[in-house]
DNA sequence: AGTTGACAACTTACTAGTAGGTAGATAATA
DNA sequence: TATTATCTACCTACTAGTAAGTTGTCAACT
């Protein structure tokens, strides 16, 4: 953990904002008030909500891309990379928080159009790898389905979307847990 | 359609813009210019944003309960239910809008907490519906899977929920249609 | 039949508080 | 001395919510 900047911490700060009560449901002043400045420094490093929602998402794609490429890098069994994928989603959980892809993709009606496409990439980018992790594993006969990756990427992440939702709106994180088992085992 | 009072209008209303928007992002102003009536009526109707939201999400528990009915006694078939089910779900996503179950459960960091035990009855309402049907059709050889039946329906719930989250998330209404025939197919 | 009272449904006109956003002064840093 | 970062102080628009008054309907009393 290098310095980190008020720049930095307002992006952290707006990212857990947005993760735990919706993206329209966090002000400038909520975010100044737990930094200890000013609504008006905020609006210094991002003028309008529209700049700090943009870069919100392109940070967050890119960090879920960088934790992907750790999770190729550090194991090489098919089943451990979807578990190791799963638990990405649980410690979000964990925090009382959902994906905030899910949360801007619940919130898209009330926001600005021009984040739609970078939203749509972001669902793109996990369903490709993931089908990438499925029909490398089939090949290896560590990964056990029917039918095309593609097809089963896009199951396999809807239930962890919608399971990270339905567990933070039941507050009960067992539920997540008994799901992602579920959902491995029928990788078997 | 019998006599539409205010006060279903009111909630109809409500209703939308909370699957369109989200549950915090629409005021009593948007309500009452939707329905040319002053703001000061809806408040009449329903004294606190709170009271509405309350009695929303008990009228979307009912009704959708109302029709899982409908569709009991309409069709026998296990896998034609899970069908009729999924088209629920189609419909909505129609409207550009998500489950209202969803939305909130999106939302629940940032919403009264005492709406919490309700919406956890929903979720539970519909797994143990989706629980019946699975362990009736496999009975009856119309279901095909393994392991215990309110697993595959918290799968097959969290599934729909998320893929209509993401459909919606990336404006696609085929990416929704695509997920519910896998779906369907995986109980084959 | 005509008046009265009560109530439901709705209005206008207002409140205090919060939203995002800006101008201009000031402090820190390079 | 510039530049960057932050501040105070403000603006306008909008939020939920309230008070008090107006309308229409309907039943009870005379």
């Amino acid at each position: 953990m290098v310095k980190q900047s008020t720049r930095d911490h307002i992006l952290d700060s707006a990212q857990a904002l947005a993760q735990t009560r919706g993206f329209n449901a966090y002000s400038y002043a909520d975010i100044a008030s737990e930094l200890g400045v000013r609504k008006a420094s905020i609006h210094y490093h991002f003028p309008s909500k529209h700049d700090l929602e943009t870069e919100l998402l392109e940070r967050y794609r890119s960090g879920f891309i960088a934790a992907l490429g750790t999770i190729e890098s550090s194991v090489e069994n098919g089943m451990e990379r979807l578990k190791r994928y799963t638990q990405l989603y649980a410690s979000t959980l964990k925090k009382n928080q959902i994906c905030l892809g899910g949360m801007m993709a619940s919130d898209v009606g009330a926001l600005p159009d021009d984040l739609a496409p970078s939203l749509k990439s972001f669902f793109k980018e996990h369903v490709d790898w993931l089908a990438n992790v499925m029909s490398a594993g089939k090949k290896a006969g560590e990964l056990n389905f029917e039918g095309p990756a593609q097809a089963q990427a896009s199951v396999f992440l809807a239930a962890l979307q919608g399971g990270l939702l339905i567990a933070n709106g039941m507050g009960d994180e067992a539920v997540f847990k008994r799901l992602g088992d579920s959902l491995l085992a029928q990788l078997q």
